[in-house]
DNA sequence: ATCTTTTTTGAGTGATCATTCAAGTATAGA
DNA sequence: TCTATACTTGAATGATCACTCAAAAAAGAT
């Protein structure tokens, strides 16, 4: 054995999500990363490997939050009234607000270059898009939702409602708060 | 008088908005520039003076595009229908479909670094939205939206909805024609 | 044909980019 | 205490970035 690493792996990773999230790929450089993380290049690459694996890391934990958020906001007001709680707290919660999707972001920045981590991005999207899916098709099965309704075509109307939610709110967050309610409302109406 | 230019330069901004769409800001090199307006550097800077201002001049020219397809959706069939032809003419024109809206790539590529661009798409996105307020307030005066409903507040949710409608275009062309139908139809009860 | 004015060319600028690596430093096990 | 093994440091790498500028080329005016 020999020396341990003075840092803490995850919270580096979270501290890189927060500066990506904000300034976008091409927008962080690594003096950027060094100063948020207080590492050296000789640490961050024998930490990371690159920029993009870091890039590829802060993505899955950003991700991982989210589902996190969403399987608390379940198990503790039920299917149907998480999907209405969750575009409420993503336009107030301050952690949120401000930015838009880093999935979307990082999708939108990279696409068009053909860069791996738009399909990164993509993947995780989709699976996002799968777990609103499960939650519609639960809140079917419970009858709060009409059985004519087709649950993948409502789960992606939500998260492509939610993305168009999450622009605005980074633009004029007040205006989103108002945007929020009225998705919640309208998924109290699919019942009939 | 002396030599004139050889480029037309409204069809060199034309080139470099498909370009600066595509890949972003900071995506687009000048080498990129030089390759798709065939221009050499000294003349590039002769032309245009920056690579931000050209970007600016694009963001302008792809704005104004913007509001002449209104313009002449709105000529052809009035405000309501306008409103409704539009989702789907942005996701099927093969002009559109592929890359989200430009002004909002923009603007969430560059709001976290404070970049002026942003604040110059953030600005062409209200005055779409101005003009979407605009139609919903002709509609409503025609009778064909409800006189309860707030047309602000309509214009908001229906650019907000646009925004994630492209977002989804450009990861999934064929479901996003669903949910342009989606918004086409709501639109249509808004009578009531 | 010559002059004047403008455009075009392309090598060159310094800055910054992500990344590497040899040398220095710290620590666990013997 | 010594040694083996890892981690940390920071100067250096070549590439690419947006941009400049002096010289060459072109064309209307006389």
């Amino acid at each position: 054995m020999a020396r341990a690493a003075l840092y803490d792996r995850d919270d580096l990773i979270k501290r890189a999500k927060s500066v990506f999230w904000k300034r976008g790929w091409a927008g962080t450089s690594l003096k950027d990363l060094e100063a948020a993380l207080d590492t050296r290049p000789g640490s961050f690459y024998a930490a990371f490997g690159s920029k993009e694996a870091l890039y590829k890391l802060t993505l899955s934990q950003y991700a991982q939050e989210g589902m996190d958020n969403i399987n608390a906001l379940c198990a503790a007001q039920g299917g149907l009234a998480a999907l209405q709680t969750y575009p409420r707290i993503l336009v107030e919660d301050p952690a949120m607000a401000g930015h838009a999707c880093m999935l979307a972001k990082t999708f939108l920045e990279l696409k068009g270059q053909d860069h791996p981590l738009a399909e990164v991005a993509n993947d995780l999207l989709f699976q996002m898009e799968q777990k609103f899916a499960a939650l519609f098709v639960a809140a079917q099965a419970a009858g709060d939702i009409a059985p004519h309704r087709d649950p993948k075509a409502l789960a992606r109307r939500y998260q492509s409602d939610l993305l168009g939610l999450r622009v605005l709110a980074a633009r004029a967050p007040d205006q989103a708060k108002a945007i929020a309610r009225d998705m919640a409302d309208e998924l109290g109406g699919l019942s009939a």
